[in-house]
RNA sequence: GUGGAUGUAGUUCAGUUGGUAGAGCACCAGUUUGUGGCACUGGGUGUCGCGGGUUCGAGCCCCGUCAUCCACCCCA
């Protein structure tokens, strides 16, 4: 017997009406903010992540699946959704008009890690990017968007916010942040230390008790911020507080991908183990300009669609269409006939074997329809079905061609 | 990549000091060619993850391996 791969799950039944159900109600969700749907390729050039989520991140480091193929080209299957976006953005040339344009995603994305709870090889975003749109009401917008959808799954979450600075400001304070971590340098663990070199932002992040005790003296982000970014800052808190959306703010929230600037969310469950973000996102106004593009500002985020299945909780399903069955076999043909007709615009479930009443009886109660239609002998010789309304359990005979 | 736990029927699981596999649920058939969900009767559907080893004999003990789950790490 073949089994899927590590890490990779088939989705039938319930989960992937759980898949379906999630995807949908983003999709309407971000379509009334003006979304579009936009589809790109799983497979990309190794050179597009390495460029934006960058090669210093674990993602890009050792995560991807990456090989060459058979025209010798250096490729990977996307780890993440936003750059391929970016990438089709410039691609389609849309940098180079003044025009503001909104994409909605959703598909596999591939990480070769070792899976555990809401960890997967193969999983699942849906996810929105937000082009040419630089002010923070649009941070705003989009993290109104997150809850929207949340609350409409019936997902409770808390929000973590954090401004990463720009320019302008981050380059400063990654210099004292350098200074001030080499100090300690002999007494962070071995991660941090490479860090420093790497990408001193993540070592604030570290999980180790020890370094955190020693990095609570540690120079914060937050009284670096710029005159442009601090009152932005501030605004989106004050536009969150008047929506009532709650929030902490988590200095320590630097984001895994190189790309992010100014705003950074994170969406946390509590009731889903360890893997506990269900969405995140944030600005990433210079990462067109990387990938080549003329430089336009953005913003967006992903959920995790396999993480969230865990939480949703599914309205019930109505009894819907018709169970057609037959206690004679020479009744089939016209049973067949009939659902055609009827699958014009109904459910129609058929079952092909005749049997008995009894045995019908059950097929229609896994079948979950309204209607249960059989045909036996009688019915046959009369051009005639046996209907029954399985919600008010009222019955009739009536002529195969009223159905 | 590191660590811990677990692999027995479709599923959830039991299986004693080592003696050739069992229960609930599900499923199928019948009671019952014409009123379902209930009940009763019957049916086990299995490479005990895989490969070695010890033993007269292994689901059980030993070694290896694979997979799953959980945690670290990382992240959606």
């Amino acid at each position: 017997m073949i089994n899927p791969l590590r890490g990779m799950k088939d989705l039938t039944f319930e989960e992937s009406e759980r898949f379906e159900y999630i995807v949908n109600t983003a999709a309407t969700i971000a379509r009334r903010y003006g979304y579009g749907y936009i589809e790109t390729p799983i497979l990309e050039e190794t050179a597009l992540f390495k460029r934006s989520v960058g090669e210093s991140s674990d993602i890009v480091g050792k995560e991807m699946y990456q090989f060459t193929d058979k025209g010798e080209n250096d490729v990977c299957m996307r780890p993440e959704g936003t750059a391929g976006i970016v990438r089709a953005f410039i691609s389609a040339k849309l940098d180079r008009q003044p025009v503001k344009q909104k994409f909605y995603y959703y598909g596999p994305m591939f990480r070769y890690e070792k899976p555990q709870k809401g960890r997967l090889r193969e999983f699942h975003q849906f996810g929105c990017e937000s082009f040419g749109e630089a002010s923070v009401y649009e941070d705003f917008t989009i993290i109104t968007m997150i809850a929207q959808i949340f609350d409409a799954l019936g997902i409770g979450y808390e929000l973590q916010i954090n401004s990463l600075g720009c320019k302008v400001c981050m380059p400063k304070y990654r210099e004292t942040l350098v200074n001030s971590l080499t100090e300690i340098k002999e007494e962070l663990c071995e991660d941090c230390n490479r860090r420093i070199g790497t990408n001193p932002i993540r070592v604030l992040d570290c999980k180790n008790d020890k370094c955190q005790a020693l990095l609570v003296e540690s120079p914060k982000l937050k009284d670096y911020l710029c005159e442009e970014c601090d009152p932005e800052f501030r605004k989106l808190k004050a536009l969150l507080d008047q929506e009532g959306i709650k929030y902490t703010v988590n200095d320590n929230l630097v984001r895994g991908l190189d790309y992010y600037s100014k705003t950074a969310f994170e969406f946390v469950s509590s009731e889903i183990g360890a893997q506990s973000a269900i969405a995140g996102g944030g600005r990433y106004d210079r990462l067109v300009e990387f990938l080549d593009g003329k430089p336009t500002p953005a913003v967006g985020f992903a959920l995790g669609i396999e993480r969230i299945m865990e939480l949703v909780k599914m309205p019930e399903k109505e009894p819907e269409g018709y169970y057609m069955g037959a206690m004679t076999p020479e009744a089939i043909p016209a049973l067949l006939k009939l659902a055609t007709k009827k699958r014009l615009t109904d459910k129609v479930t058929v079952e092909y074997n005749s049997k008995g009443f009894k045995s019908h009886m059950k097929g229609v109660d896994r079948a979950n329809p309204r209607y249960a239609v059989l045909i036996g002998e009688d019915e046959l010789n009369n051009g005639t079905v046996w209907l029954k309304d399985l919600e008010s359990k009222e019955e009739q005979v009536i002529d195969i061609n009223d159905l």
